[in-house]
RNA sequence: GGCCCAGUGGCUCAGUUGGUUAGAGCGCCGCCCUGUCACGGCGGAGGUCGAGAGUUCGAGUCUCUUCUGGGUCGCCA
């Protein structure tokens, strides 16, 4: 018997033609599609805006060539353009598109209630984010998540290099990573389990296996603050690597991290940055200090009281990220030796003073980005910090077997990609580098 | 959750010690403009001032309640 099928043989040519090459075109008959962003009518001419997948790019619409009627377009309508590519002076771009056909593929029924055509998106954070779908097609909005691909981009790039595996950790878990943060409750299937709030265990399971582990994946925070620089869901980009000699072999990975994701934005994302006017930050060398001596240093400084001696209040990290910045002139800082009391149950202590662990923070322009450190990796010395802890370590037996059946001294970090790239673009909220924020009041869009 | 601040056309805001018909910019509609790039010019439509109660001859403005949002603190990346 005869089967009937069809062959999809993959994509097909692109015929149109892609903006940044449209230089080499001139004199040509091109096709482009894209959405109208918007229409500047003079006295018998127009300039139509067309939004195209990465460039707004200008054409000029003139019945003088046009085979079609200006009133057809819409702002907002998606359309496949005919255009003749014509070498033109006043142009600041030195050509010009004449627009010679469209085919409308679609027009809006309604208008959007932001105007989203202009330089900046005039509105309220709410209304920027309820109505999300739209206002993010403004050319600077988009430009700030192509940034942030750019970053992913880059980190991934790094770790290619760098030999690293890339991983993807179950979100549905039947146990928080780590105490101090609330965990959402799910009902799964009648049972109990949480959403994922760090894949801090799978990670180090996978260091078993790989030895160098990454994975760029959301998790979940069920604390109800509310502030510019907390989310309940965020994307958190994670390594652990073994075989490590110290602590200090994290924060190197991390430099390295960073200065890949800035470079690959210098080199391919140059048109957003213009958009943004964002200068990127020298990232040479990162400054590092010590908690206590951090904690002295602001003291000291700005005259003010320690009132925690276990962790920073946010001024303090602040006031901590002025000081670097003027003495040394670098926009990061590392903190190191967090108090073993703040650290999680698996943070190595520092064996010259088990006070404080082999741990550290990384602080971008007075905001923290960024924790990691060295993990326990004897099965000794962990059941003997569990039960001091008072633990219950039959919850753990899963994640006690890499300790069990043999682990290499190791360590790693998370670091948060919306305030990483909320702080680059210099913001002042977190849910501005945030597609769709999840907070206390938001699950919408 | 505590404290502070704000709700005025579709959007962002102004509105004096309580006093005629509540203003502006953007957007929208109409007309004009050989080249703009946040284009420009002229004209027009559009408001029960978040909701409820109170004080007063009179409330956008003062008081109370309530809702919504923003900032901040705790916690954290």
């Amino acid at each position: 018997m005869e089967i009937k099928v069809e062959f999809i043989k993959g994509p097909t040519k692109n015929t149109n033609i892609e903006v940044g090459s449209i230089i080499n075109h001139i004199g040509e008959r091109v096709g482009l599609h894209g959405s109208v962003y918007k229409i500047r009518r003079m006295s018998d001419f127009a300039f139509v805006l067309l939004r195209t997948k990465r460039e707004v790019v200008q054409c000029i619409y003139s019945k003088d060539y046009a085979e079609f009627d200006l009133e057809v377009l819409k702002e907002e309508s998606c359309i496949k353009l005919t255009a003749d590519i014509i070498k033109e002076d006043r142009s600041k771009s030195g050509w010009e598109l004449r627009m010679i056909d469209v085919e409308v593929l679609s027009e809006p029924i309604a208008e959007s209630p932001i105007v989203i055509n202009n330089k900046l998106v005039d509105t309220s954070l709410e209304n920027l984010l309820d109505y999300r779908p739209i206002t993010l097609r403004n050319e600077k909005e988009r430009a700030i998540f192509k940034l942030q691909a750019g970053i992913c981009h880059g980190f991934c790039k790094y770790f290619l290099e760098q030999s690293f595996t890339e991983i993807h950790s179950p979100k549905i878990v039947s146990a928080g990573a780590e105490g101090g943060a609330n965990i959402f409750h799910l009902n799964y299937f009648g049972k109990d389990a949480f959403l994922a709030q760090s894949p801090q265990f799978y990670k180090q399971m996978m260091v078993g296996v790989y030895e160098r582990v990454y994975e760029i994946a959301p998790v979940f925070r069920a604390e109800k603050h509310d502030t510019s620089r907390h989310l309940n869901e965020y994307i958190s980009v994670d390594f652990e690597i073994g075989y490590i000699e110290s602590f200090e072999d994290i924060m190197m990975m991390e430099v390295g991290m960073l200065r890949y994701a800035l470079e690959e934005l210098q080199a391919n994302y140059t048109h957003e940055l213009e958009l943004l006017k964002i200068t990127l930050p020298n990232l040479e060398k990162i400054p590092s200090i010590k908690f206590m001596e951090a904690k002295d240093l602001i003291s000291e400084k700005y005259n003010r009281s320690i009132k925690d001696y276990e962790d920073f209040e946010p001024e303090e990290e602040k006031l901590l990220s002025e000081i670097i910045k003027k003495e040394t002139g670098s926009d990061f800082v590392f903190v190191t030796h967090y108090p073993t009391a703040k650290r999680p149950f698996y943070a190595m202590e520092d064996p010259s003073n088990p006070h404080v662990t082999l741990s550290f923070d990384l602080l971008f322009r007075g905001l923290e980005i960024s924790t990691g450190g060295q993990r326990i990796h004897s099965y000794k010395e962990q059941i003997q910090k569990m039960k001091r802890l008072n633990m219950n370590i039959e919850l753990f037996e899963t994640y006690l077997m890499i300790h069990k059946y043999g682990m290499p001294p190791h360590g790693g970090l998370g670091l948060g990609l919306e305030r990483f790239t909320s702080k680059l673009l210099n913001q002042d909220n977190v849910r501005l580098s945030t597609l769709f924020p999840r907070d206390i009041n938001r699950v919408t869009p």
